[in-house]
DNA sequence: TTCTAAAGTGCATTTTATCGCTCTTTGGGT
DNA sequence: ACCCAAAGAGCGATAAAATGCACTTTAGAA
C-alpha cells in the first residue's frame, strides 16, 4: 500500500526539523515501529497516527478538491 | 477519537454532490458500515480507506504547514 | 577501516479497523 | 398519520494496524 505520497512530505519535513525517527516517535507518542515501517513506504496507518506524527512536525493533515493532474 | 474535520468535510461535499452514503460506498469501495462510523464522528480510519473515498469525490489528501491557530 | 547512530526489517502479540447483518432513528413526501 | 429512503448504531467475525524486541544495513565521523 505504498502509494502515498505523504510519506515523502513527513519525511522530508522530519528531515528539514534534523529530528531522528526516535524522537519523533517519542515525541509523538507513535511507535518506532509504526513511524519506520510509515516512512519506508509500508504501512497503511490510520488517521489517528499520521496526525499525531504530524502535529510534532507543524503540519496538519486537509481535505482538498483535486487538482486537474493533467494540468500539472 | 472524533477529532477530525475531517469527516465534516467529506460529508459536506457529499451532500454538495447529492450521493447517497450507499452510492459512495458502492463507487469507492469502502463498506458502508465503515463510511457511516467516518461521517458520525466514530472511527479512525486509515489513510487507504480515506484516501478511497476522497477520491470518489473529487478529493486529495494532502499535508499543509499548519496554519498559525492563533491568529485565525 | 572501525565505531556509532540512524534507518530498515522479520517475527509475534495486542489492539483495532473493516465489514455485513440487523435494528432503530430521523426526515421528507403524500 | 403513514411510508420510505437515508443515516446511525450494536454485535460478532475477520483482516490488518500498532507495537516492542532483536537483528541487519547504511551513512558519517574519527
Amino acid at each position: 500500500m505504498h502509494f502515498t505520497p505523504l510519506n515523502h512530505f513527513i519525511k522530508a519535513r522530519r528531515d528539514e526539523l534534523q529530528i531522528s525517527q526516535q524522537t519523533l516517535a517519542d515525541l509523538s507518542g507513535v511507535g518506532l515501529r509504526t513511524l519506520k515501517q510509515f516512512e519506508s513506504g509500508n504501512g497503511n496507518p490510520t488517521i489517528k497516527t499520521i496526525t499525531q506524527i504530524a502535529e510534532v512536525l507543524g503540519l496538519e493533515l486537509c481535505l482538498q478538491v483535486k487538482s486537474n493532474p493533467s494540468n500539472l
